[in-house]
DNA sequence: GAGCCTCGAGTTCC
DNA sequence: CTCGAGGCTC
């Protein structure tokens, strides 16, 4: 980072480019906060930022006024809410939706920590609410600060709104200097139906359930509307605690009643499986009785030290599970069944449906997934399905009622040739379950897929170009290859004549290209869509080349398995001879050469950069683990080494750090010698993470 | 060779 | 969100 000129020192105009600079960074990594998980500069990184762009300002008003419609930093963009990093993050559930499932969630928690048959373990049980969940910050014991969950990484600052809520106390007595409570804001039932009978009268907007009316109610940007809405909230969590309190779960709940918080009456202690599901049953049992909705139960382990050493799986602690009700369902008739051809050729075939309300929403198409799925369930063109929303979202048949089978329905034929102008011979790989399109580069279907999915989110992340665009530019023979899209401001003018657009939105499309010139290579690599390569695999193949042109040499040289490109790529951990494989084919792809090159001439091209190590002795090292360990299960002593950032792997190499042994190790240990790698006992491993 | 886990790909509605 | 498949561990 350079150095920055002291306040005095510095002349407007270099007040007015440093601004600006600044500008850009922080809203940069505003936007790698939300969502993408992207390699972030640490939060004290960002606050140094922040404190420079408002003394910079501070020192200069007129400037860092006339630049504010350039930066929008500070104000909440559009109008919405200001964004917040959550301190500590805030996890989703797994799902459990039948007791085998919830048996197996006991016994892996069981052995994870390797505990014996007689230690039982205490369970938390309690109604999962049909809300959103919130974070509540309280600092010296007052409500300071308050944000919804978001993607979990970052979440909406919703503050006043939160003020406004009856069961939130703004002072608590006798609170650590700093507590964040969690727990789930939500709608009775009956204050849903009256707010409904009001809107509908008002001709307001009629919601669909107590979530979404919870949801709308909390995100009004008049905190006043949401005083009148009636929203109540239940504490089940909690995050970032100066001083913890309990070490248990069932403590915490006690804590926040104390507090002055609502806790919900249902929850209960349980000892075994048997004690969990009969609570289960009972909470099934008084559902519809509730004045609330509730949409399953929610078991925790009990003992805080355990939660913490269970720890996640991707982005779910281990220690929870949500055991669900079965989800809602519909009937409604089949009308026909089409097929969709995504950018790998995979054909999909989707159901067209008798639109029908399920959950809330009127669902008229839904997935089958592949052919297979269409013969195991039976379903034939005609018949009445049933339907539901897999976690409440996505549309599914769930199956077919039989009763109900008119004489003419029809067995649907799956076809061997693609819809696609091309109709090329699709085919299904021997052992394979997906049929594709073998159109190759000739099949439009696929290129366009491709095109959309070179813009997306995730990829170039171009905001202002939609899928319909994307089409529409295509169908005219504007953007053909993704090259074309950063020529498009030589079209400005024909642009502005089409249709639907605007000479604003023109403008803001080509700023938005404009912008994305500059781009990562992980983003790259995953924005030209090889097949496999989505984006941990991109980030890993950038993190291991470095540069674009490197990557691109050694894909080639890979080639030839004989050489040691190959056996490099390999090597790679997360990395065997099938993505391999289509990495080698992606390359030797004439057309994806000339589609590279001619990005390299647009874009501008950044070198990966490592995100920040940890600090700790072990950050970045690689560990293998050998013998049986006394304190732990190995899959814990792996996810704890794994969070404080090393590498756990199999096998003994040169490139081992350390090998960790346990009693009885064995020729790990001898090669482990033979090869100079660092042995340490599962003692010295302790005292090693310990700090 | 089985079992676990993560990743990729495809999808819906508002 | 779900399913299937690849990769790794035991």
């Amino acid at each position: 980072m350079t150095k920055r000129k002291s306040l005095d020192e510095i002349n407007p105009f270099e007040a007015e480019t440093e601004l600006t600079i600044l500008a850009q960074e922080i809203t940069s990594h505003d936007e790698f906060y939300h969502g993408r998980d992207d390699p972030v500069i640490t939060d004290a990184e960002y606050d140094t930022l922040r404190r420079r762009f408002e003394a910079l300002g501070e020192r200069f008003p007129e400037i860092a006024e006339r630049l504010a419609p350039l930066t929008s930093i500070g104000a909440a963009p559009g109008g919405g809410f200001g964004k917040i990093a959550h301190r500590r993050p805030m996890l989703s559930l797994s799902n459990a939706f039948d007791a085998e499932e919830v048996n197996e969630f006991i016994k892996r928690i069981r052995r994870f920590l390797t505990l014996s048959e007689e230690e039982l373990v205490e369970i938390v049980a309690e109604p999962k609410i049909d809300g959103l969940s919130a974070t509540l910050r309280y600092e010296g014991g007052r409500f300071v600060q308050g944000a919804t969950r978001g993607d979990g990484t970052t979440g909406e600052d919703v503050t006043d709104n939160l003020r406004s809520i009856d069961d939130i106390p703004d002072r608590l007595y006798g609170a650590p200097a700093i507590v964040e409570l969690r727990g789930e804001i939500y709608m009775r039932k009956d204050a849903f139906t009256a707010l409904n009978a009001s809107q509908e009268a008002n001709g307001g907007k009629v919601f669909a359930n107590t979530r979404n009316a919870a949801a709308g109610s909390l995100r009004q940007l008049d905190s006043s509307v949401t005083a009148t809405r009636k929203l109540q909230f239940f504490a089940y969590s909690w995050g970032e605690v100066s001083v913890m309190p309990t070490d248990t779960h069932w403590g915490f709940l006690e804590q926040f009643r104390e507090w002055g918080f609502e806790t919900n009456p249902l929850t209960r202690l349980c000892n075994s499986l048997d004690e969990v599901l009969a609570c289960y049953m009972d909470i099934g049992a008084c559902r519809a009785e509730l004045p609330y909705d509730i949409d399953g139960v929610v078991y925790k382990v009990n003992r805080l030290d355990w939660q913490n050493r269970l720890g996640m799986v991707s982005r779910a602690p281990r220690w929870a599970v949500a055991h669900k009700f079965p989800a809602e369902q519909a009937e409604t008739v089949l009308n026909a069944i089409d097929i969709q051809v995504g950018r790998t050729g995979a054909m999909t075939p989707v159901a067209r449906l008798q639109p029908v309300t399920v959950a809330g929403a009127v669902v008229s198409n839904a997935t089958l997934h592949n052919e297979g799925e269409i013969r195991r369930k039976d379903i034939r063109i005609g018949d009445t399905v049933v339907i539901q929303r897999a976690g409440d979202v996505i549309p599914q048949v769930v199956r077919v009622i039989e009763a109900k089978r008119p004489n003419d329905s029809q067995v649907y034929v799956f076809p061997e040739i693609c819809p696609c102008p091309v109709a090329a011979r699709a085919t299904r790989p021997k052992g394979e379950v997906v049929r594709r399109c073998g159109g190759g580069l000739a099949c439009p279907f696929q290129a366009v897929e491709r095109l959309k999915h070179f813009v997306s989110r995730d990829a170039l992340d171009i905001g202002g170009l939609g899928q319909k665009q994307v089409e529409a530019f295509w169908k005219d023979g504007l953007v053909r290859r993704p090259g074309d899209i950063f020529r498009l401001s030589g079209y400005a003018k024909s642009l502005k004549e089409r249709e639907g657009m605007g000479d604003k939105s023109v403008d803001n499309l080509l700023a938005a290209i404009q912008e994305r010139r500059s781009i990562s290579l992980h983003r790259l690599i995953y924005a030209l869509g090889i097949r496999q390569v989505g984006q941990a695999t991109a980030r890993l193949l950038a993190a291991n080349y470095l540069t674009l042109e490197d990557w691109r040499a050694a894909m080639l040289a890979a080639k030839d398995e004989t050489t040691g490109a190959y056996s490099d790529l390999v090597n790679i951990d997360q990395i065997g001879r099938s993505v391999a494989g289509d990495l080698i084919d992606f390359f030797n792809e004439n057309h994806n050469l000339e589609i590279l090159a001619d990005l390299e001439q647009e874009l501008d091209i950044q070198t990966y950069e490592a995100p920040a190590t940890k600090d700790n002795p072990i950050a970045g090292k690689t560990l293998v683990f050998t013998g049986t360990l006394e304190n732990m299960g190995r899959a814990e002593a792996k996810s704890q080494a794994e969070s404080l950032g090393a590498k756990v792997v199999g096998s003994v190499s040169k490139k081992t750090d350390y090998v960790v042994i346990g009693a009885d190790a064995g020729s790990k240990a001898a090669r482990a010698e033979a090869l100079g790698v660092a042995i340490i006992t599962e003692e010295d491993w302790s005292k090693l993470i310990a700090r």
